[in-house]
DNA sequence: CTTAGCACTCGGCCCGATGGAGTGCCAAGT
DNA sequence: ACTTGGCACTCCATCGGGCCGAGTGCTAAG
């Protein structure tokens, strides 16, 4: 689908995609001789009508300049851009917003969401990692009343999840020091998936049928750890959104505060990078959600120490700075995993 | 501030805010004799100049109609308006969205927001309850390492608050538990103000003093009860504002967003009628918050058993359906205040 | 006190003219 | 063969003028 293209229209097209970000305007031939581009404004003409041929640019009209298309951001991010790593003071920058918090691992994902929003001046995501990959480190109880339990559930990356439990049988104090010894003992250290693999695998065990106190421990803990509220994304900083130009365009705005709402629809969009490594780029249709039309997207993912547990980015038009955003990101994603794996020690 | 109006000059701004509220578009006499008054546009007219004079009507320029001051609302809402309770169905409409949630207090106070705003087609807020605020249920402490517990507090109300706390010495597992136990004896049932006093009054008291274990226990039920993020606003809904035509000025929209942003902003505004009992409207510049000029608020506590835990309502343009909201942010806290009831038996 | 009549005001809208930015193409230059 | 200057053309944005209509304030008559 990429043709290669030769070194000149590359030149061209790139010079025409990083002046449209920082302009936020169509592209004509003369701007582009005025910088960089050592060619009469005819040639570079030449150039435009071909790349726009081939669906790297578009005009909005006639006597307009040219706008990159999907196309060409595609083509933008991955072939012609460069991404250097961060330099330190950035990254000191960076770090100082998180000196302060605390251990809180919701706190910490609110403020990276907050962070990336502020400094990427687009809107903040996180994904908080679903309780399917993370590890079991312990599981308390507490009786609030005879038919009732609060179950405090810890994975290993720090993560605390509360459940309220109705229970069908009472459960003395004791029972329930039972049931809490003999799940930390047997479920730490185990990928959740692992342990509500053996749950039902020892339910199903004769040894199990017989014993009815196991039997409870196992129905209350397949209850808890049943999984919530289908995971939760975290947006901060919808306001940076409003400054852009594209968003003078009510209905489009509209359209993507809408998508907002609908939390499932980015978390999608997030999971989607999940086995990945490194950046991920989505740009505008590659979301497929007509709401998202004309926004991109840059994820990356966090991991603990035994794996990846969620992921994060900016969304914002698909005219963006990719080549300073995707550092950030890379750089942010890799810190709250350090993070993550200090709490975890 | 408010001067009597005579009746027909009731009337005429009554109307003129109704048939505003409805179309959002300046209001000539004409408009009016075909609803409603049973006068000639011309009577209409002088009523409407002196009105003008009063300052409850302003003209947008000469040749349109008028338009309701704030001052227009606040006289309606305070003398005009008469509420009517809200009607079986709609109770009922509004107890569907409920039926389905768990216990979680969380989970229904977000609930909460997002169903005052798909009602009243504004945004909803609801305030977390303040720690100061609520009573001491239990406590519970989980040692994940030598040094750091994670505290589990449940007040009486269903709130749960988790709160990592590194400690200075080494607790052992059966210090942590005399801790608990005479935390969870002492406190039960008291408010967090007077548990905070006890703290401090029983640290100073001699017998501490000598007591190591007592000390500790003080030292870190004080760090545990600190409070947290200074309260938390839940705001869903926000694109419901988008719809109305009075943020197709962007640069109000603009603003209106950054303030939800802010949402210690918010906070002060809800927290500014927990004491008043019922709901409570803030008009336009009563807010206070330059950012939030032309927006107004719909307001009402829930309490739990023992007194207000917070408030909830909705913000949009002063140019709202006050009589159709008011019941349902009033029901609303009603209800929630209800549900909470139940979970704290 | 109400109302019909009237002159007046002013924003919204349509219209046409103007200017400028940008294009495509062609023919001349290197 | 590629590059480039020149040129005609297109089309949008802007501005000013004229018209329309809604609405007002005032006055005088009922």
């Amino acid at each position: 689908m990429l043709e290669p293209l030769s070194e000149r229209s590359q030149q061209i097209l790139e010079a025409i995609i990083e002046e449209h970000i920082a302009t936020a305007q169509p592209i004509g031939s003369r701007t582009l001789t005025r910088s960089a581009i050592r060619l009469s404004p005819a040639s570079v003409r030449n150039v435009m009508a071909e790349l726009e041929e081939l669906g790297y640019l578009r005009s909005p009209h006639t006597s307009a300049g040219r706008v990159p298309t999907e196309k060409a951001y595609r083509y933008y991010v991955d072939s012609l851009l460069r991404v250097s790593s961060l330099d330190a003071s950035s990254r000191s920058l960076i770090e100082l917003h998180y000196q302060r918090h605390g251990l809180q691992m919701g706190e910490l994902l609110r403020e990276a969401s907050r962070t990336l929003s502020s400094l990427c001046h687009y809107t903040g995501l996180v994904m908080v990692p679903r309780l399917q990959s993370t590890f079991f480190r312990r599981i308390e109880f507490v009786r609030l009343s005879a038919r009732q339990v609060l179950a405090v559930f810890i994975t290993q990356s720090g993560m605390i999840q509360n459940r309220l439990v109705e229970i069908g049988e009472e459960l003395s104090a004791g029972d329930l020091e039972q049931i809490t010894n003999y799940l930390n003992h047997t479920m730490s250290g185990l990928g959740l998936r692992e342990v509500k693999a053996r749950i039902l695998a020892e339910m199903a065990q004769e040894k199990a049928l017989y014993d009815q106190l196991l039997q409870r421990a196992f129905r209350l803990s397949a209850e808890v750890l049943a999984e919530a509220g289908a995971g939760e994304v975290i947006i901060e900083g919808t306001s940076h959104l409003l400054e852009q130009p594209e968003f003078n365009d009510l209905e489009r705005m509209k359209r993507v505060f809408r998508a907002f709402e609908q939390k499932s629809l980015l978390l999608s969009l997030l999971d989607r990078g999940l086995q990945a490594k490194g950046v991920q780029v989505i740009i505008g249709g590659e979301t497929e959600c007509p709401e998202l039309a004309g926004c991109s997207l840059i994820t990356a993912n966090y991991a603990g120490r035994r794996g990846t547990l969620g992921a994060l980015g900016v969304i914002g038009p698909s005219r963006m700075p990719y080549a300073t955003l995707i550092p950030i990101v890379d750089y942010t994603a890799g810190m709250i995993s350090r993070m993550l794996d200090e709490e975890s020690e």
